[in-house]
DNA sequence: TGTGAAAAGCTAACCGTTAGCGTTATGGTT
DNA sequence: AACCATAACGCTAACGGTTAGCTTTTCACA
């Protein structure tokens, strides 16, 4: 599956990772707003369509990592350790998130984000995403349904985290705040099972789907 | 300040509802994503300007009401009664919103929503604003500052009704679900005074604002 | 070497939105 | 009653992101 990429995969990936340099300079040479799509390809010596075919719209330009984030965000539920409890393994992931923050090639990023609207509101339909992928994976931890409503407010509730640990003062204790508020009282009301540690054989739930 | 309005503001009122009353229709006849800017402008028989100098986008032709929902949630924080708590006020209110989404009219404008990614986006950082304004209001009742870590957590977390009270099979008991989750227990550990009662005369916070 | 498919390219548009500028109607002022 | 500032509306033309349709190049594999 993953194995010699081949001339061609190699050549795609090249071509995508050219496109994505060539538009992070000029963003955070001229700002976001300021790049046109068209001059983006011109500089990349693309045509628009193969820009297009690269990338889903021009904020994935600047947005790139969004899946890897994604992924390691889930990647921290299912691959937490078998003693560890899901709001700590969390807890964990969004320190290590908030160290990430403060290098200073994500600091020059995140101003680029906060100049422009439209960055602004893709990085938040991003957060929401994750947030959908959250209580996917949560869901299948504890064997409950997608749609259960605990799942779904505890997974919105921890992806708080993101934009209040870019905004506030001191973001590693913005987290451990969010974090301690979520106590075993909160989360005993109706999911014990939360501050279980990981399972080893998931039991997958099997309740109704649709009428 | 709300005397008569006088010919020239009934007339723009007019041209407002008769816009909007024709997007209306179109949408919900062949759907939000199939109607253009053009078509509604020319069925309604103003220029496109004219439309846009009324609406700041599309999408807000749908959502018209947004800006009063938002009025309401902030309504029911600082009009709430002397003995009731933040949280019992917002649980009330929240049980009305749901209440209004069972409305037919409602049923049938939330499906026109679903069928259309923009809207849905649309809706999305409409929450998104309304956790902003919720955040001002509690801050101010509470006397803390707006980026209080914990204000910003509570308004993210209780704003998280809005798509789950749309999407649960029983929005009601999602609601109550929601808000049984907040237990003194868990709001106690960082703000006390957020099951106290309704101010007099709040005392405003006169904190740092920067560096 | 030939063949099929993926990748890249070109042209030309679509669609939401805005700038620039002119016209008319209205409300308040002299 | 004449007058003017301005709000409301209109027209034209464009901008910028995005896509459809179609051709050309590049590669993998037989």
């Amino acid at each position: 599956m993953t194995e010699e990429p081949g001339r061609r995969e190699r050549k795609k990936a090249a071509t995508r990772r050219h496109i994505a340099d060539t538009a992070r300079e000029m963003f955070l040479e001229r700002g976001f707003d300021a790049v046109g799509i068209r001059e983006i390809a011109a500089a990349a010596d693309v045509a628009v369509t193969t820009l297009f075919s690269h990338f889903p719209s021009k904020e994935a330009l600047a947005f790139d990592e969004g899946q890897k984030r994604e992924d390691r965000l889930v990647q921290a539920v299912t691959g937490r350790g078998a003693e560890q409890t899901i709001p700590d393994a969390l807890r964990e992931h969004f320190r290590a998130v908030v160290e990430d923050f403060a290098r200073p090639a994500a600091v020059t990023f995140w101003r680029l984000v906060d100049d422009s609207p439209a960055l602004r509101e893709y990085a938040s339909t991003m957060w929401q995403r994750h947030e959908d992928a959250l209580t996917t994976v949560i869901a299948a931890d504890l064997g409950l349904p997608k749609s259960s409503t605990t799942c779904r407010a505890f997974s919105h509730y921890v992806l708080g985290v993101y934009p209040l640990a870019r905004e506030a003062p001191d973001p590693m204790a913005a987290v451990d705040e969010i974090f301690d508020l979520i106590t075993p009282g909160w989360i005993e009301i109706d999911v014990s099972g939360f501050h279980g540690a990981a399972r080893t054989g998931p039991e997958p739930y099997h309740g109704a789907e649709s009428s």
